[in-house]
RNA sequence: GGCGGAGUAGCUCAGCUGGUUAGAGCAGCGGAAUCAUAAUCCGCGUGUCGGGGGUUCAAGUCCCUCCUCCGCUACCA
């Protein structure tokens, strides 16, 4: 059996429709998810959404409906939205689900086992809005005699019997965790602020509630729910078979596993500080990673509501092409910083690399030997240097582009098969088959054999980010569903191809080139 | 206030443990070619590497200091 990977985002707080930031998380976890895959990894991809807490509850009473009504409607718009950019997940999870509620329950319990769960007292202020609880001192005077959160929230003093979390007891196994496994928070940056925070001292967490009761019941202590993150970051553990089917766990949640977590940098202390110490608590294994990935920013902007900037994902897949979406955003943004977008970049992006460099490349070379070998493919011919070179530089790209993938870093490995596309270009110009056809039509099929091999491992190379329009070449060139991983790139695929007598059918454009409306000027 | 990150060509950014004339892509300009989605290929960049000071034979690359932006976190009032 292969080696498993498992792999996450975070799991969506569905109180309004998905935006563009939803699908930069879903589209990077994606492509990390199939490359994966085609190394021949056994993945196991979850994403889904997070339905619990008060927010849901008064929302619902807002618009007259049972909490979990809302939260099938609005969970569906997320799973439409990750159905419509190709996501690849192998499980939607709800945390609403019975399962779930077992799995959290579990987690609690083998927790409580361990002691580190016990009963007190919380009162503080709090906010609704916010889901938090704020010391006097950070809060900010609102109209009148009110007070408001640091976020501007409206804030209650709330006294509350609550279940706390002896976090305190784990700061220093957690130290030892992120010395023993640098790489288990990334990127770096997000690792020094969290070993800053830890070393800082951490207080017990306050991890239930009884205001409300849309969550999961807290075992044998009524009127009690868990705190939503309690909940929410044992999803990945329910997607795995915990806490009954033991060895789903073994394979996908394992000691020593590949378990990595994509996240935005907002959540990454719940993840790197909270989760290990829940885990650990529980005796449970350790995800491998948490990667904190950056924001996507409207034309440098802040993206918000009020300001009406926020950008609907669907729309922009479907102005632009769910791929060159996908290709613009792991292209374009280095993963873990920051990175804005705008119409005229993803226009920019995707006619200049997907249309003119690759596209282009595909089209000139395939249609010319439709024209010119009525579509059957070339073989032998007179070998030059050149065409071993570009062989080498193509199997060299090939290994850049996974050594930065499995490192997470989609837009040097995007760079690696530019530089790949554009030698196939030079090769092309240099040899010009156009005008071998007459001069020389010996050395003319070496050359066009060269560059259908080149083209479909460049395919194959770049399906995780591009998939649909990766496998559409594919398809037309021929190349078998079982020979695209990246151990078919430099293989044999293409001396198979020819004794099956495929015969190659006129192409038709891979990426159209996008115009830019009037309004995005 | 503390900690972390960033400030490099018009734009987006690479530049690891200091070492030949500071790089890439995009945009721009000139040329070639015409197989191809007017796509491609070739050539062209003297930019105070945020400011100042220092260490060194040698510094975007180390040290000090200042400025600006971002993030995490704390506290006084």
């Amino acid at each position: 059996m292969s080696q498993p990977f498992t792999i996450t985002t975070a799991i969506s707080y569905p109180n309004g429709r998905p935006h563009i930031g939803h699908a930069y998380e879903a589209i990077a976890t994606d492509a990390i998810a199939r490359f994966h895959r085609m190394m021949g990894r056994d993945v196991f991809f979850q994403t889904g959404t997070d339905e619990h807490g008060l927010k849901m509850d008064q929302a619902a009473r807002n618009r007259g409906v049972t909490p979990q009504a809302l939260a099938d409607e609005m969970a569906s718009y997320f799973k439409d939205m990750d159905d419509a950019l190709g996501i690849s997940y192998d499980r939607f999870i709800r945390t609403s689900e019975p399962a779930h509620h077992a799995a959290s329950q579990a987690i609690w319990r083998a927790m409580e086992a361990n002691g580190d769960l016990y009963l007190g007292r919380y009162e503080g202020w709090y906010s609704v809005r916010d889901e938090a609880f704020y010391d006097e001192k950070e809060l900010i005077e609102g109209e009148g005699t009110t007070k408001l959160s640091p976020q501007g929230t409206p804030v209650e003093w709330t006294v509350e019997e609550s279940w706390f979390f002896k976090l305190s007891r784990y700061q220093q196994p957690l130290l030892d965790l992120y010395e023993s496994h640098p790489d288990f928070i990334r990127p770096e940056s997000r690792r020094n602020e969290i070993m800053r925070f830890v070393e800082g001292g951490l207080s017990d967490l306050s991890v239930s509630r009884t205001s409300f009761d849309w969550g999961v019941k807290v075992p044998g202590s009524d009127g009690h729910v868990m705190y939503v993150w309690v909940d929410a970051l044992t999803n990945y553990l329910t997607g795995c078979g915990y806490p009954n089917d033991a060895e789903r766990m073994g394979h996908y949640w394992a000691e020593g596993g590949d378990i990595v977590h994509v996240i935005g940098k907002d959540i990454v202390r719940f993840h790197a500080v909270y989760w290990p110490a829940f885990l650990m608590s529980a005796k449970l294994p350790l995800p491998s990673q948490v990667f904190g990935h950056g924001f996507l920013l409207n034309r440098g902007e802040k993206m918000s509501k009020s300001v009406g900037n926020v950008a609907d994902p669907l729309e922009l897949a479907k102005r632009f092409g769910v791929d060159q979406l996908r290709y613009f955003l792991l292209a374009e943004v280095s993963f873990g910083n920051d990175g804005s977008y705008s119409a005229e970049a993803i226009v920019q992006r995707a006619n200049s690399d997907l249309a003119n460099s690759f596209g282009n490349l595909a089209q000139r070379t395939l249609s010319f030997i439709a024209k010119n070998l009525d579509g059957e493919l070339p073989s032998g011919g007179t070998v030059s240097d050149a065409d071993g070179d570009l062989r080498d530089l193509i199997d060299a790209a090939a290994k850049d582009f996974t050594g930065a993938m499995a490192n997470l870093s989609p837009s040097l490995a995007i760079e690696a098969w530019m530089r790949a596309v554009f030698a196939c270009n030079q090769y092309i110009d240099a040899q010009a088959p156009w005008a071998l056809r007459k001069s020389d039509p010996e050395r003319m099929t070496a050359v066009l054999a060269t560059l259908y091999e080149a083209i479909g491992n460049l395919a194959i190379m770049i399906s995780p980010v591009v998939p649909k329009s990766a496998a559409a070449l594919l398809d037309q060139m021929g190349v078998p569903a079982n020979s695209r991983r990246y151990a078919d790139i430099g293989s044999t695929w293409y001396s198979a191809l020819l004794k099956s007598g495929f015969i190659l059918s006129p192409p038709n454009p891979l990426f159209p080139r996008l115009e830019l409306a009037v309004a995005d000027a």
